[in-house]
DNA sequence: AAGTAACA
DNA sequence: TTGT
């Protein structure tokens, strides 16, 4: 993997195609282990409506959702402990997050073909110096990112497999989501959809 | 509201 | 239909 220069969203750095197509199918395969010991499940949001997304979570910490609203938890909601992140995704971490701390959460959101994912702040960390990093693999998504706080102007764009987006500095609070996935765009994933990793330190 | 609908 |  060779980092290119990023393009700047709003701050945020994308990195086009930085992984490359043999370690995508790599990576994959260490995401079918996780999704075997830790299966995916549709998360309540604490208002009760359910999450179009599939997810589940690798590493020290997963992100939960339910009734008592978001957090993060060292255990499955089945009481199981999360498996190990990846390699691949560490890996990317550090290439691009710019921080000598480890990710201790890689939480794994599945898109099919009518998933989305409704403007939000990750903020459920305890330092926002520490940056996210979001890996793209599968299907296309629309992605939007908007501002510090609700409303205003948007932008969007196109996200494809291999893709890696940073939120870090004065763009690790920005309003972003998913609007759309383009079905069959992505040969990557047999079933088609989508999966995101996102690598965070949490504590 | 990590959701949805309504409205321009 | 698209953007907020």
């Amino acid at each position: 993997m060779q980092v290119q220069q990023p393009l700047d969203l709003r701050g945020m750095k994308l990195f086009r195609g930085l992984i490359g197509p043999e370690e995508q199918r790599h990576l994959v395969e260490g995401l079918r282990d996780v999704v075997r010991a830790a299966p995916l499940f549709h998360p309540v949001t604490s208002s009760g409506k359910q999450m179009s997304v599939r997810m589940t979570s690798a590493g020290r910490f997963g992100w939960v959702s339910d009734r008592q609203g978001y957090r993060y938890s060292e255990t499955h909601p089945a009481g199981i402990p999360w498996p190990a992140i990846p390699e691949i995704a560490l890996e990317v971490w550090r290439m691009v997050s710019g921080t000598e701390r480890m990710p201790e959460c890689c939480l794994i959101n599945f898109y099919d073909a009518g998933a989305k994912m409704g403007m939000h702040q990750d903020r459920d960390e305890a330092d926002f110096d520490q940056p996210v990093v979001s890996i793209s693999l599968g299907d296309e998504a629309l992605f939007r990112v908007g501002n510090l706080t609700r409303g205003g102007r948007t932008e969007s764009v196109w996200l494809s497999s291999g893709d890696v987006l940073v939120m870090g500095a004065e763009a690790r609070l920005l309003y972003h989501g998913v609007d759309r996935i383009k079905a069959g765009s992505s040969m990557l994933l047999p079933r088609g959809g989508r999966i995101n990793l996102t690598l965070r330190v949490v504590t």
